[in-house]
DNA sequence: ATAAAGTCTATAGATCAGGTAGACTATTCT
DNA sequence: AGAATAGTCTACCTGATCTATAGACTTTAT
């Protein structure tokens, strides 16, 4: 499971991106509208603005706003950025890899063999989800009700 | 990521898996063999015996072994013993169904739409990787060496 | 009887998730 | 200049969960 943090910034950045080149957007109206507690979205901004994701205007008028292109930010590099990796084992994973301690040849593990191939598979799907493939998707949804 | 747990869970079960028929297995051999700290180990084989994996004997002469077929064990069934559900939203998994608390609308959430078709690939995946499949892939690394 | 082996109950340290509080700094408008 | 607005930074708290460990108890084979 995906933790509530990563969960709001996936909400807060879908939200910046449907109201993208609207300018700056405050952290409350976020907080308020898509329903997160305001200090805690605080926090995921700022994670988000370090990781060269959004930018940030100050004082009045101020607010946040996607520096990157909605269709360059996916759903992986959001998830690994707060949650870390998204494999199910340390030692399938390519940024964090570690070594299982109790494992006896890694080269010749199946159960690393299984792993690796799921990770791979999620890592592909979840590439694939950017913000604008999520909003069309969600259009999608809308007109098949 | 899967807790440790699991992890021991799935090298214990390959590990009685490979010895199938031979009778039981002690605790002490498993934990040693598998370098898992024994009263850990005594804590996940009773959950294993008590979901009707693995079957166990008492006294001398006692162990575990496994009570259904290396073919019927699949990671998908040990890693939701353990860890719960394997989606990583609770709006996608099917036992442990529950609302996202600041979802507007789950028909139209395009987020949820993406981890849905996620999870449904990782489960088959993981319902794929039985014990057999996974001895078997073991093999078939080795002979890859 | 005795040794071997699983079972049950309790506990403990470490880490982390989720959230809150408040002071501080930068910017804009009048 | 000064008030209002809005992001930034530091610190803290609470409860849950993970990863074990300890020890007494029960069952079984010989």
């Amino acid at each position: 499971m995906i933790s509530k943090k990563t969960k709001y910034a996936i909400n807060a950045l879908v939200f910046l991106a449907k109201r993208n080149g609207e300018g700056p957007i405050i952290i409350s109206e976020i907080a308020d509208k898509e329903h997160i507690p305001r200090k805690f979205l605080e926090s995921i901004l700022l994670n988000l603005k370090k990781a060269g994701i959004l930018a940030s205007k100050k004082g009045k008028g101020g607010g946040y706003y996607l520096l990157k292109d909605p269709n360059e930010i996916n759903l992986a590099d959001v998830m690994r950025l707060f949650d870390g990796p998204i494999a199910f084992l340390p030692c399938v994973t390519y940024k964090y890899y570690e070594r299982c301690e109790e494992c006896k040849d890694e080269e010749t593990c199946g159960i690393r063999d299984v792993f690796f191939e799921v990770k791979k598979k999620t890592v592909e799907l979840l590439k694939q989800a950017s913000l604008s493939e999520i909003i069309k998707r969600e259009n999608r949804l809308i007109t098949l009700l």
